[in-house]
DNA sequence: ATGCCTTTGTGAACGCGTGCACAAAGATGG
DNA sequence: CCATCTTTGTGCACGCGTTCACAAAGGCAT
C-alpha cells in the first residue's frame, strides 16, 4: 500500500509555475548561446525569438524570478544566465546513476550535454555480471548489487532509468529506497512512487504516436477536403499500408461474433491486479508475477 | 520569409483536445497488456489505475472518442485497443527515417518499440561518408546526400533527427523540403518550420533541470524546515557542491563592477540574429553562419 | 534638464484542462 | 419482468496557463 498514486495535489512549489519552470532550461540555453557570442543585452521580444515562445509569456515567466530586465533596454545576458542557473538548481553539482547500460544507457552515457550543465554522472549500473568492470565513456560499469551503497557514498538524488520496461519499477524501488528523490525514466512504463519523489519521463513511442495521430488528421483533411468524389489514390506518393482488421463490430455484450469468455471465466482483473502490472511495450513478454 | 513562427494558432483538431491524444497511447499500453493476459473486459478505474490517471479523465478522454463502454461493466478492451489505434492512426504503417547514426541514433535505430507499434524504420542516414554501407540495427546506413530520394521512394512523412544540434535545423530544412511533415527532434535546439509541420522534441537536458529545479526545492525547503536554527548538517549525506560565483550583483547599467562594453560595442544583436541563432548545447562550439 | 522613445512588468480576460459528483444506462439476480 | 447494483458519460465549477494591451520606468538625445 501507500507506494501507490502520484497524488499531484496543489504542488505550489512557492511561486514559480510548473509551466515556467519547464521553460526556464529553454531560456538558458538561449541566453548562453548569445552569451558565448558576448551579447551583453537581450530584449524580450529578441530572447522569446530564439527560445521559440510569446514574448509576453517570457517576460512573465521572468517576472516571477523577480524583476531583473531594465526598461527600454532589455536583460543583461549574463546576470540573467546566473539567476536562472540559480533557480533551477544548476549552480550546484548534482551526482546522476544511470541504470541499465544497455543501447540506450551507454548513448546516454556518452552524452556530453550531461556535464555542461551541472550533471554529473557519478555511476553506471547494470544487472549483467557480464557488463561489471568493462568501461563505457571512460566510466567503468558496477553490478546492480551495488546500487545502494553507490547512491549512498555519492549522496545521489536524480537517477536515470534505462532498463528495460518489465525491470523499470522494481529499479524504481531500489533507487528510492535508496534515497534518490528523482527519476528520469525512460523505459516505457508507469512507475508508482511515494510522495516526494518526483518522476519524469522520455517515451519515444508516445511521441511518435502524437505525431502519427497528427500526421493522419492531416492526410484525411487533404484526402476530404480535394477528393470526396475522387478514389482513394492521393496526390502524395502512397503509404504502404498495413490494415489491421477489425476485430469485431461493437461487442454487444452476451457474446456476438468474437467470444471473450462469458465474462467471468477469464479472471476479471481486480484493481490490484491491474495496479501492479506495468503495461509492456513490446519491450518484453512481461507476464508480470501476481 | 515564413519559415519561422511556431504560430500555434487554435488548432483544433477536430473534436480531440491535444491533452487527450497525449494520452490515448498511455492507455493504449495499458489496454495492449491487459489484452496479452486475455482480460475481456476493464473498468474505467481499474484502466486508470494502470495508466496513471485519473478514471473521470479518462471517461472523458473516451468519449470524445465515442461511446464505447457498457455501463454496469466497463469496457472491452480489444474493441478499445482497436479503436485507439484507430484514432491514433496505428492501423497504418509508418515509414520513419532516422538522420544521425551516432551514440543515440544507433541506439534509436536498435530499439524494438518502433515496429511494435506500426513504425517501421525505412532508413538510416548520416553525414559521415565512413558511415555509409556500414550496417546498423540489420540496416546499412546511407548517406545524406541520398536523404532527398530515401523519403520520396518510401513515401517517409516522419523524420527523426539525432543529429548534433548545430546541424539540426539544416537537416530540418531537408527533411520538409524532401515532404517530411512530423518530426522527432533529439537535438538540442529550437527548429524552425512551416505551418502544417509537427515538431516534437525530446530533450534530455531539460528534463534533468527540471528534476534539478524541484530536488533543490525539495532539499530548501526541508533545510529550512526542521532546521532554521541547527547547523547547516543535514541528516542526509552532504551533497558535494560546486557553487557558480556571482558574475556580479545586479548590473546598474552604467557598468559598475563587471565591464560588459558600454552596449553598442558588442553587437546589439538584431532581431535577425537571433532568430537565426539556435543555441547550441554544450554540444558543439557552434558558430552559427550569420 | 527635459522630452521622446523603447521596453519592461503586469492587470485583466479568455480558453483549456481537470476533477467532482450525479443522473442515466444497462447488466444481473431473483 | 422487476429491483438492485455497478459503472459510464457528462454538466459544472475551478484553477492554471496564455495572451493582449497598456501604464510606468528608464535610457538617450538634444
Ligand atoms: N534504445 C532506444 O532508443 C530506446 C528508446 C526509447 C525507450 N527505450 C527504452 O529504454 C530501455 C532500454 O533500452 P535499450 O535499447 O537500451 O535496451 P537494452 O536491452 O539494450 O539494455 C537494457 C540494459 O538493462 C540491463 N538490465 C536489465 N535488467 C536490469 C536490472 N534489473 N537492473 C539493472 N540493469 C538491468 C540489461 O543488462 C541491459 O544492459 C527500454 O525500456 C526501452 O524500452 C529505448
Ligand atoms: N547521446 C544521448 O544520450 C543524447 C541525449 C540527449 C540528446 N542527445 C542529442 O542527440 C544528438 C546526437 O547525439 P549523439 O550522442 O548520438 O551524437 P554523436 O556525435 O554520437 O552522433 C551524431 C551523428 O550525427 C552525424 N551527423 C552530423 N552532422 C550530420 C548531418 N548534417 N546530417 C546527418 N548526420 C549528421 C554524425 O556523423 C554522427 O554520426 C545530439 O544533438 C545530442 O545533443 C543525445
Amino acid at each position: 500500500m501507500a507506494t501507490g498514486r502520484t497524488h499531484r495535489l496543489p504542488t505550489r512549489s512557492r511561486g514559480i509555475p510548473e509551466a515556467t519552470v519547464a521553460r526556464l532550461p529553454l531560456y538558458l540555453r538561449a541566453l548562453t548561446a548569445l552569451s558565448e557570442r558576448s551579447v551583453p543585452t537581450v530584449s524580450s521580444e529578441e530572447l522569446a525569438a530564439a527560445a521559440g515562445v510569446n514574448s509576453a509569456k517570457l517576460r512573465k515567466d521572468f517576472s516571477y524570478l523577480g524583476s531583473y530586465g531594465t526598461r527600454g533596454v532589455g536583460y543583461d545576458v549574463e546576470y540573467l544566465v546566473y539567476q536562472i542557473s540559480r533557480e533551477l538548481g544548476l549552480t550546484q553539482d548534482w551526482p546522476v546513476v544511470i541504470v541499465g547500460i544497455g543501447n540506450l544507457g551507454a548513448a546516454l552515457a556518452n552524452y556530453g550535454g550531461f556535464a555542461s550543465r551541472g550533471f554529473r554522472v557519478a555511476a553506471l549500473i547494470d544487472a549483467d555480471p557480464a557488463m561489471a568492470g568493462k568501461p563505457v565513456a571512460g566510466i567503468a560499469v558496477q553490478h546492480t548489487d551495488e546500487l545502494e551503497s553507490i547512491i549512498s557514498d555519492n549522496g545521489v538524488s536524480i537517477g536515470v532509468i534505462a532498463t528495460p520496461a518489465g525491470a523499470a519499477q522494481q529499479v524504481c524501488e531500489r533507487l528510492v529506497a535508496a534515497g534518490v528523490t528523482s527519476i528520469l525514466n525512460f523505459a516505457p512504463t508507469v512507475l508508482s512512487v511515494p510522495d516526494g519523489v518526483d518522476v519524469r519521463k522520455v517515451d519515444l513511442s508516445i511521441e511518435l504516436q502524437i505525431l502519427a495521430f497528427h500526421e493522419q488528421r492531416k492526410a484525411g483533411e487533404e484526402a476530404a477536403q480535394d477528393a470526396a468524389q475522387a478514389g482513394a489514390t492521393a496526390p502524395a506518393p502512397a503509404r504502404p499500408g498495413r490494415v489491421l482488421p477489425d476485430p469485431a463490430a461493437r461487442p454487444t455484450t452476451a457474446g456476438a461474433t468474437t467470444g471473450p469468455a462469458p465474462a467471468a471465466a477469464t479472471a476479471p482483473v481486480t484493481s490490484a491486479d491491474v495496479r501492479d502490472n506495468q503495461g509492456p511495450d513490446g519491450d518484453v513478454p512481461a507476464v508480470m508475477p501476481a
